[in-house]
DNA sequence: GTATCGTACTGACGCGCGTTAGTAGCAGGT
DNA sequence: ACCTGCTACTAACGCGCGTCAGTACGATAC
């Protein structure tokens, strides 16, 4: 900016013939401050009439906050490619606005480098910190949790020994896991392909791989690592991995996709193989992305409430922040099952449902 | 953090046995700065043990610049449905890392409160402001680049009265859309469809809109106000537009959508009609998203280089900050048109083209 | 007439840092 | 004996703000 658009509070206490503590004391209503009627007019006009805006450093050098949050997202390809996040950072970003916070994302792009959101921290850059489905590999989180700084992890995850601190807003990826695969032992398929969420260094890929198998042996089948692969959140990697399903006979007649972009990829390379879905191959997802609905066919899969998630993560973080300690410091959403028509269950009944 | 956890450059020179000022100096590599190899030792040594990181505001406060570049996303809606923002947020998280910059991320969410963005270059919170397919109604930044604050658009306008001062990366959006339009017209349609990518107040949508128009009228075809519906970036609105184009017949024999997600949209619409693509209905695309080659067919669509986009903005902008003024101020990237199966060229060669 | 009290303000400090101007100590030249 | 020049540091200032500890002044109490 020009040199003239930098405006002080001192430039405002001049205009306004008064000091510059009485321009803070009625710009921040100050209680108790008494400020007579007309002097805090005219401080207001001036500060109006400049455009004043106070320096955020400044501010936050005394005042040790910087109204801004942090929100990791612990692997950078998960955001390029996936839909789900999206959502959550509309969300996030919309309910920090109303709470006075700004967002500052950071991406963390190499497994060595998984503590660069420490340094956000350290420099105290940020006031609060969100993190988007953890590694399981990070081990600065529990430190910094363990000290107290205000975090709030999104996504499921188990940590026995510091159960009691650790906020977040999960859903039970276990039991929606397992659930999902249930529906479709319930349709009577046995042969259930899994394609997995990530590499295996997330807790949700975990859990939701170990949804899968639990649902398959209470049912007593049988789990077979060679209906198993290694997705990494992607179109292509469902693809990919699908394929590779579909090298060998006898083929899956089902598919639990990690998530919703892995089933959109898994769909083509089942439609270009010649097989129909569901008649041939029956598929469910996970996250109900906003183009699940849209697919061809439209896709059966875990609800994942993204939007809620952050208005709720933002809700917790900014009170942990004020020092509020919430009730519980988890909060659990359900994640129901929307059936549609890729898992069969209603291929006879509206085909279209969205 | 806790208090102890506090560490200033003050705790890093009582330990190290020094002053601030020569701390100070060897944490910054200062040029000039006469600093014995075993004091710098001792310092850097202090500075590790206990875990220095400078204070972000202290340090901003003084050096005028904060190391954060803003991100404006013109609308909010926009970021939580369209898979395209996220390379681009990818791309430039990444960047911004590797040039040692934090990214902000501003959501529009009102077209009344336009201007939240000034505010972060008001309160000095940002170094310079990277804004996502600007608002034709957006009246503050003209006044910002004017004052010269440092700016990269992302998306193509015009403004012809600012030409030499407005920084861009850009794709040729008019010439792109009216290629996509003639691809389909050098196919033998002459009752093409068109659905905007969101609601008039975004240049891309006027500029796409208008290339379209630009196709029908230079090949001799009547531009028909009743083949065009409004979008708004998402599945759903694809959806709900490409069913009111099928309520009448006759049906348009192609559809150009303003973005690929709500291509998706309207194929999901077509296909429930139970009318093929492309042999009833051809369909082209905008943007070329990931998901884009794994739909059903796979989507042909004018490419747009997100990540690429997202690299340049970053290393221009970067460089105005730094007073650097680059030689050109507008970049433009190519958009190609990526053909795939959706249009009907290649149907009778690889339908599944990836 | 002096003490007390409330109103409406202001002066000055310090948050943590980068930086400018200055100093102490010593070697070498005349 | 004195000046010069170099090395290796340090003292002190100010960035813009929030806030504590005042202060000046008039009104009321006794």
């Amino acid at each position: 900016m020009t040199p003239k658009s930098r405006v002080t509070s001192h430039q405002v206490a001049k205009r306004a013939g008064v000091s510059r503590t009485t321009v803070s004391f009625v710009l921040n209503n100050v209680p108790g401050a008494n400020i007579s009627e007309e002097t805090r007019a005219r401080v207001l006009q001036a500060a109006a009439e400049l455009g004043y805006v106070p320096n955020a450093a400044a501010r936050s050098l005394v005042s040790g906050q910087t109204l801004t949050l942090g929100l990791v997202v612990s692997h950078a390809e998960h955001l390029k490619v996936d839909a789900y996040i999206p959502q959550l950072l509309y969300s996030l970003s919309h309910t920090s606005h109303r709470h006075g916070y700004r967002v500052l994302l950071e991406t963390v792009e190499d497994v060595s480098r998984a503590d660069v959101y420490l340094e956000l921290v350290r420099g105290q850059r940020i006031d609060g910190l969100i993190v988007l489905n953890l590694r399981s590999d990070d081990k600065q989180l529990p430190e910094l949790i363990r000290r107290n700084f205000p975090v709030v992890l999104i996504g499921f995850r188990r940590w026995a020994e510091l159960e009691e601190k650790v906020y977040a807003v999960e859903t039970d990826d276990l039991e929606a896991s397992s659930r999902a695969t249930q529906h479709l032992i319930g349709l009577g398929h046995t042969r259930i392909a899994h394609i997995t969420f990530s590499p295996d260094n997330y807790f949700a890929t975990q859990t939701r791989h170990q949804g899968y198998r639990l649902a398959l042996e209470a049912a007593g089948l049988e789990y077979n690592p060679k209906l198993v692969r290694f997705g990494n959140y992607s179109a292509a990697s469902g693809y990919e991995a699908m394929q590779k399903l579909l090298q060998r006979k006898p083929y899956p007649t089902a598919l639990f996709a990690g998530n919703d972009t892995i089933a959109l990829g898994a769909m083509a390379a089942i439609h270009e193989k010649g097989l129909r879905i569901p008649q041939d191959i029956a598929v469910v997802g996970y996250d109900d992305i906003p183009t699940a609905p849209y697919l061809i066919p439209p896709l059966t899969t875990i609800q994942i409430p993204a939007v809620e998630q952050g208005r709720l993560a933002v809700e917790m973080l900014s009170g942990l922040i004020r020092g509020v300690v919430p009730e519980r410091p988890q909060i659990r959403l359900p994640a129901p099952l929307i059936v549609r028509a890729s898992c069969g269950a209603k291929q006879k009944a509206k085909a279209y449902q969205r």
